[in-house]
DNA sequence: TTGTTCCTTTACCCACGGGTAGGAATGCTA
DNA sequence: TAGCATTCCTACCCGTGGGTAAAGGAACAA
């Protein structure tokens, strides 16, 4: 639950060079690096495997070391999981939290956003924020990450909000459509690994501009030669 | 893998009534009533769960048996597993069937599909068909549901495909507008257990609308108060 | 009644895998 | 050099849960 990572913010005190303690900090530096390269290993195999099909024994082979290897760095399979789904969740947020800067429509700040996420899916740490379930932490852990994600959600809905009143959005169900986009995205987590053909920022690239445009044509709509084809498909019908 | 459901066929058989062989047939169709009934429980409690947080023990529980009693209608596990799937792609495929009579444009047929598509989602083996990873699955079984999810993937690319051409769906990449739209309504799985709001098929029919109309609005936008709005943003955005 | 088939049970097996105890290297400090 | 901390290993424990053997009891046939 309580992930205190003190890696990258820690790092500021690194000015006071050539002190005794320069190699111990090393040390604890290094000791984050083989941590996260743990968690890194663990959402790979995750991703190949599942969660369930995944043994710390996989794990720990992946590494190149044995499982109480493993477990000096991580307390429990549990926590594995869950640092991942934070780590996957966590470059999302980033998305949001980039985006707000910017000065143009919520459909664009929103697309930015889309776009980010679609590439989160994609990555290392997209299975286990998508298709991790969370009956498989503890309540704890369930709640935080259920909370993490809502606030995604909640993000989502409130920049469609914000697009329908500048008029840059169609006017929609805020909470259906954030349902709809962001599932749209999450599923790519499901066939991504079969087929890569394109990345994560191509996809999202994609499906942004198919969500902008929608279904039914825009200009008029020229349905001439609907009958016929309908003809021809009964035909095929009656086997 | 091979599932041969003898019920629904063999039943022609019954036309000789009075037989002395009639209370064996009766027996015969208990038995599939019992057979589909362990399926259903499994469903039920994969779905609860998770497929690896239900044991046997709890299926058995839930129908109010023992364990060796599941393993007398299912030969594994796995088996239960592949049958639910089964059963919730074949809602799927069966919503292509009765739509392909209708005489409408494709657009409409595409819309029908996807309604019932969402309500199979949120039906019980909503959650097998979607959740379920293949790797718990033998590779033969594995196989087998792949390409009858990758049929019903076809069959959207293909009512897209003409659409565009009778000219009731606005241009677009068939593939990828295939995944986003699979994707949104596969989605419901996942949130469904835990907002129950909506029937399936109300949610499906909010998602066709949001799909149909897209994003950008489609009369002349008014994005007046675009930088007012930002400006605050901006404002809440210092902390 | 006796034999047979069908359905369900009690009681059990055992592999897998999460997790741990305790010790051996390695390296740093003094 | 001793002495301490860090890191990683070998060897082990044991609960969970998928799966089975074998027998009991009901329903039916003869």
């Amino acid at each position: 639950m309580n992930s205190r990572r003190t890696s990258p913010l820690a790092a500021g005190k690194t000015a006071a060079a050539g002190s005794p303690w320069r190699s111990s900090r090393e040390r604890l530096r290094d000791r984050e690096l083989k941590r996260d390269a743990v968690i890194r290993a663990a959402a790979r195999e995750f991703n190949r495997k599942g969660y369930h099909n995944t043994s710390l024994d996989d794990i720990a082979a992946a590494l190149q070391v044995t499982k109480p290897t493993v477990y000096y760095y991580v307390t429990s399979k549990e926590q594995l999981l869950f640092e991942c789904f934070v780590a996957g969740v966590e470059q999302i947020r980033a998305a949001f939290r980039e985006v707000r800067q910017l000065a143009v429509p919520a459909r664009e700040r929103l697309n930015a956003v889309l776009r980010h996420y679609g590439e989160a899916v994609a990555s290392d740490f997209g299975w286990c924020m998508v298709r991790a379930e969370d009956q498989d932490l503890s309540p704890a852990m369930s709640r935080h990450i259920k909370s993490l994600k809502s606030e995604i959600d909640q993000g989502i809905r409130r920049l469609l909000r914000e697009g329908i009143q500048d008029g840059s959005i169609e006017p929609c169900d805020p909470k259906m459509t954030a349902f709809a986009l962001a599932g749209a995205l999450n599923w790519i987590a499901h066939w991504y690994r079969e087929d890569q053909s394109l990345t994560g920022a191509q996809i999202a690239t994609a499906f942004v501009t198919i969500f902008e445009e929608g279904l039914r044509p825009r200009r008029g709509a020229l349905r001439i030669d609907a009958r016929a084809r309908r003809r021809r498909t009964h035909g095929t019908l009656a086997r």
